[in-house]
DNA sequence: TAATTCCTTGACGTTTACGTAAGCAATAGC
DNA sequence: GCTATTGCTTACGTAAACGTCAAGGAATTA
């Protein structure tokens, strides 16, 4: 019990984990793919508040789509001061290539989550009443025109 | 060379692959997983328009993260009308969980694309000449910064 | 001292979403 | 009639991202 200095600037990787609920054997698997590097005290690993931030970016990038290799990657510009011409290059398409891709997956979202939310507005009266009355199927039935309709274009 | 009425119509699996950027094997295993339901000339397969507008779901659907199983669910819905309650009653809250996580990743992705259209910025400025100059290096200390800003919160 | 609890390193297993190759049928063009 | 293209099925292979033991070390707690 001595752990309190530590508390705000330091995380066990059970700390780490629960906080941003993961496992513990995913930190140790980014940490395998050199997504973080936390510091040991003894053979225990200690994530500073930098890892925790390098963290929160690579769940945050896994949620937009990035492998974790195109993550690393991101996170290594620093390092890319010695690299080549070329790959910063090919660094640069793909960045372009990504936001291209995001801005798209931006509408795609946006039209699920008005479809979702049509199917949500569905199944609520579905579950109003046991029998499906005549009145409910005709909005099951309005529901499928409006997404077939989006579907077209 | 008889395929004229159904050109616009019908597609064989090779001209919907094309179409819409993936292989004749993934045609397949979506009709494997049940996502896709062609009707067969002889052994061949035949895709109606309403075949290619489930595809184009379906890739969308992918694009903002559901798992193909994900996307059959959603697509049964109709079917679901002889379903039972409790089914009915998970779709929902699975729904909801599902609009929320969209309405996350809509604003991470918002982020990810500010990040990254900075990142673009600052490899452009890194090409412009072979040199990196104190003042390009400025910026990248500042795009750094800015990073760094972003990830505490 | 014994029992938990937390952590460690392997190492193999699992799921998802296809890739790839083998072997054969049907059709189209020369 | 021969060959090139396109398609089919079956089946094994693969990459990503972990999950799941196994076996053990160190530290706190009863």
């Amino acid at each position: 019990m001595e752990r309190l200095k530590s508390s705000l600037l330091e995380y066990s990787i059970s700390q780490l984990a629960t906080e941003f609920g993961v496992t513990a054997r995913t930190l140790r698997f980014y940490e395998d793919k050199g997504l973080l590097r936390p510091t040991r005290s003894g053979q225990s690993r200690i994530y500073s508040a930098a890892d925790r931030a390098r963290l929160r970016l690579i769940l945050r990038g896994k949620r937009v789509g990035f492998t974790l290799d195109e993550i690393r990657e991101m996170m290594d510009l620093e390092t890319l001061d010695s690299g080549g011409f070329i790959h910063l290059n090919t660094t640069l398409k793909r960045f372009r290539a990504r936001i291209i891709a995001l801005k798209q997956q931006r509408s795609d979202i946006d039209l699920s989550i008005a479809e979702l939310e049509a199917g949500c507005a569905w199944l609520d009266a579905r579950l109003v009443d046991r029998e499906p009355s005549e009145e409910i199927k005709q909005n099951a039935k309005a529901f499928e025109a409006l997404a077939l309709a989006r579907l077209e274009s």
